[in-house]
DNA sequence: TATGAATGAGGTTTCATTCAT
DNA sequence: TATGAATGAAACCTCATTCAT
């Protein structure tokens, strides 16, 4: 029920080192889910890694389900706050593609956010609810990142949004495995071929001089 | 110890109906870890599907884990069948990106391979190593593809080959959640669709008359 | 969700041996939650008695509540309709109440219903409703008894049924923890005196010969 | 070891406010004893009804069943003191049964000393020895009451004392259920009602003008 | 006097798996 | 070929209790 942690953030600045114990939980959590999955992740295993007892975590969530869900959704927030700015500030189509991909990649890569929160199809619980929200702000804001430019004739009268968001989106987020053990350098890197693979295509433009697709040098 | 799938496969040719009743089985376990992925799919979800008892599984098969692996081997084995075929066929690059990318679309859509097999990590077992290198093959067929048409010259000679594989597989395996409970004539509209964002990009390419990439007509 | 147990009862008369199973499981559940109350009760005690494990009790009810109710149903049903005999048979007011006095005891230090039902405020689940429905059955039935011999005049026109409901229900019920050990000979002249307490009372009647009340000779 | 609460009561007039807080806790643990029965109450539940935590009630018991058998033995004791008083008093057998079940339901419905004390057979530890020697100091009053009106010739002179004290205690006790939610102006009518029954019993008495068992006025 | 954090034992429950029939 | 009954391990979770602060 009413979890003891519900009873802090009474001192407005001095709950920072509760808070912090249990950001570290969370963190390990995160850490956990996003190795295994949901389902796959033990209580056990969150708890080893904070050098706890399973039995010790529930004074920081309720569940197994909530810390999950707890877990999405400060993720999910941050990745919506990161998007929201780039579709907020200046800058072409273009300018705003590049730059979502690579915050998706690097956030990513470091949180694992679509991993932990696509991965699980029907949570137990109805914590699913809240995360499906969630995924579906974010479409929206990529949605209207692409009518903003069809707005600026950037994009044709006709270009769909929608379907442009779902192909982006997959890219993203179909590509985890092989770039989640790579250095932040490279996912720059790949954040940046993303971005010219949609925006362009892979086939050579004509009359360009161009430097797009090829092998990096080593 | 000795399985009683071992037993199988004694008369030639009287196989057939035994064998029939393992393909209901593996089908009702393939859709059950489509559904819900390897853990938390349960035999019971399984036996239910085809009307067994828990326990009646492992007359088919020695173990849950060796349920899915059997499951992943048989659909892998058909995508990359399909995929060397693609590459061995006639064609421009174009012509196999597109053929490639819808029969991805439509098995996977079909039997959920990649999300079946990808969404694992970690097997209990040691089951994982087998996908993996299934896995393997397939990314090196892609790569064979885009390889074959620097060679004729449709794409430059340094184009990144490895690369666009990794986008295209990502582009192809992110999406499956919008696309699993499509028709399969949306299916392959979502599929030249996103062969038109990979080889093309979204941008608007100049001089060109673009019917890309509009939204559909009702 | 469906338990096995649900699909049983297929053959008409052939179900006994799975039935008996069940219902040697569900004694031992009786035993112990008649021994120890709901909640002090834990599966283990329930499994020792019937040489289980734990686990499996969960093949015969899904639950440790749903144990507790499927006891209390069978027990108070046969309470119910016990009583329910008696109503609809002859006899005269004192008739009735004596029997149903010796019924009620005889029974319920058999098998302890009103402890074990009783006992707990409050389940954990749902299954409270259910218990406390049949309790009121049970008390309307007494009601029943009596105002049926208000209209044969055998009691005033206004006697209070339902007081006189709660205070022969108070009387038995409040009593278990001093019969629940005595032999069955010993319930039947328990069942008498209290029978005699509630029609006639402790106060010797004027005019009477009573031998009502007496010490019983050894 | 020795427990924080030996520290306690070393000034000895000091100690009062001490002692009040103590007792508050106590009435908690009395209340929450009362609603749930000893295996459901939690500390947890105890602890939120005085505003304090779990790990804080340890200041003033040493164990949850040392707090349930203090609140026993409090509320017993003072049971025992007014029935014995009753006893010592004047007054006709009648007088002291109507102010001795008057005075029972009375405090029963306010402290619920037979629900908690006699809802749990079998505490864990060994405090439930002492439980029983408070309730056996009760019966006995009772049992003296009885005898002293056999001396007073107010009953037959083998009259079974032994057995109308069960039969009275059984009348108070299983009884709660019914009255723990009325007010104290109906508990003063139930215990009237109920110590016509036992005194009198339900059937009409010949040649008296009854004014007993009639349904109450509105 | 009370808190916050943690423990550890034990509870209920799930589930893959086995095996006699 | 399948069932029914059971196992045993491990899962999630609860809670009385401790102790430094």
């Amino acid at each position: 029920m009413a979890n003891r942690a519900a009873l802090r953030a009474k001192s407005p600045h001095q709950a920072t080192k509760q808070d912090r114990r249990r950001d570290e939980v969370l963190d390990a959590a995160a850490a956990v889910f996003a190795a295994k999955g949901f389902h796959a992740a033990t209580t056990k295993d969150i708890a080893d890694r904070v050098g706890l007892l399973p039995g010790s975590l529930y004074y920081y969530f309720e569940s197994k389900e909530a810390a999950f869900v707890a877990v999405c959704r400060r993720r999910g927030q941050g990745f919506n706050a990161r998007l929201a700015a780039i579709l907020a500030g200046p800058g072409t189509l273009s300018d705003k593609v590049r730059a979502g991909i690579a915050q998706h990649l690097r956030h990513n890569r470091a949180e694992l956010v679509s991993t932990i929160a696509f991965g699980e199809r029907a949570l137990p619980g109805g914590g699913g609810a809240e995360l499906r929200a969630l995924g579906r702000v974010y479409e929206r804001l990529w949605e209207r990142i692409f009518r903003a430019a069809v707005r600026a004739r950037e994009l044709p009268h006709d270009f769909d949004c929608r379907s442009a968001t779902v192909a982006l989106l997959a890219l993203c987020n179909g590509a985890i495995h092989w770039y989640e053990r790579k250095s932040p350098r490279e996912i720059e890197r790949i954040a940046a071929r993303f971005a010219d693979y949609f925006l362009n295509g892979a086939l050579p433009r004509r009359g360009g001089l161009e430097t797009r697709h090829r092998t990096a040098p080593p």
